[in-house]
DNA sequence: TTTGCCATGTTAAATCTTTAACAGTGAATT
DNA sequence: AATTCACTGTTAAAGATTTAACATGGCAAA
């Protein structure tokens, strides 16, 4: 599947594909060999239409009563979601979130790596964090050049949200997870993502009160 | 807007005026008192139509020529979104990520208020963190009748993620909201929101890729 | 006053996403 | 050997969501 083939995959089965994969390897780690469409459904909550769907997708095709080969689909959604030299990410925000990220990241992905963090604290500044060394935000720009760095998540304070994102743009990162209620700005060849804890409490809250 | 009304609102349409808000609060700060739909479109990186639209379906009208009244409009998306009375929450795990929601949410929203912690670590229970008493887990169901807490957020670790929902679900939970990379299951009658942050970052990674 | 403009409100069309329907297939059953 | 059964793969329909099109209204400038 090449790069252009990739690129009609609907948004909605690029999560999925993850939240699959994450699945297929605890799958796999039990020591599971095959699984069904019915399966997988039933842990991701959706329907096993979706799930065949979906793999069919991206050109993968299972054993007739047998289901889908974990390992196989495990590969083969490798191929679609990572880059064969992996991506670095960083975390830019050293305070009780992203260190928490940077923890909960450690060594999860081997594809996808915090390779730095940035703060403004010279407290905060030449220490490691769950393995992962803390950079002046100074330096943000010409660290993204000097350590290929591609993704960059934000989670400064949301005053400095806008500044943190313009640092990163300037240093030519491609991708942005925003985790800070402040919704930031980027040009359009940099891909942006943004979630509000808030929004999803939020979310729920309002369908506890018309359920 | 009563109760059979708001059920006809789109879920993506109530995700929306969560973040309407957040940006009408800023505004309302600010001092602003009149916004026009291509500026809450700016900021949320949506359309001007798609906000006009989800006004429309709530039944508000601007002011012709002056756009939105900021404070109205604020009024009204809580007449939507919260309950008169405000609805309690819980935090289920009081590890790196559950003390950086707890201290997050505090004094965020009057009408959503994290009232108790809970931990099956004993160091951590009779503390508080960010002014959230942490309780012993074993504790959770009677506690959850006790001060009448309708939501739960699961931040264990993951394999506990199973244990605690099923704890949720029996204090009588109306919404959960899961933090783990470990699905989790629960009745028809309770609302279910999951998160990963790795999910996201796969999906930014894949875009990152193929552009 | 009249014309142009800029903004909202609404209906209709287009697009995206999910679900349904069903053909195909091969192992198990009789 | 024929039949049933339980799966996958695919196309078609339905449903949800976004975008386009345009009618409307009132301020401002000419
Ligand atoms: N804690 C959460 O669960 C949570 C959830 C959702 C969103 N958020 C948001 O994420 C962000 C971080 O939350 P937190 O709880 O970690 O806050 P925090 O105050 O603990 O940490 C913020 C960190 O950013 C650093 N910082 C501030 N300005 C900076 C700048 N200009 N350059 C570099 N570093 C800078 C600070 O030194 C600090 O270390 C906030 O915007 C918050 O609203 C937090
Ligand atoms: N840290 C992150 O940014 C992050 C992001 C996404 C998801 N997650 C997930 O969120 C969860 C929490 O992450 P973390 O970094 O805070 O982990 P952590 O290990 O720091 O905290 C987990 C906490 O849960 C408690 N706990 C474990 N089992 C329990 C049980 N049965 N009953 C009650 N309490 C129990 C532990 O005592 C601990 O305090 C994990 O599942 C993690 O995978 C974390």
């Amino acid at each position: 599947m090449d790069k252009n083939n990739l690129r009609h995959l609907p948004h909605k089965t690029i999560e999925r594909l993850s939240q699959y994969r994450r699945a297929l390897l605890l799958c796999h780690a039990n020591g599971k060999t095959h699984i069904f469409s019915h399966e997988i459904a039933k842990i991701q909550h959706i329907t096993a239409v979706q799930v065949r769907r979906d793999i069919m997708l991206i050109g993968y095709t299972g054993t007739l009563r047998k289901g889908y080969n974990v390992e196989e689909l495990i590969v083969l959604i490798g191929k679609i979601l990572d880059t064969e030299e992996g991506l670095n990410v960083a975390v830019v925000g050293v305070g009780n979130l992203g260190r928490a990220i940077t923890n909960y990241f450690r060594g999860k992905r081997t594809k996808l790596s915090i390779v730095a963090a940035f703060d403004k604290n010279p407290d905060k500044i030449g220490k490691k964090y769950s393995g992962v060394e803390c950079f002046d935000i100074a330096d943000l720009k010409s660290l993204i050049k000097q350590k290929d760095i591609s993704i960059g998540i934000i989670t400064v304070t949301p005053e400095s949200a806008a500044e943190a994102c313009k640092a990163l743009v300037e240093g030519g990162i491609k991708g942005i997870l925003n985790y800070t209620p402040k919704p930031v700005n980027v040009p359009p060849h940099v891909y942006l993502e943004e979630y509000d804890m808030i929004t999803s409490l939020e979310k729920v809250a309002f369908f506890v009160k018309t359920h």
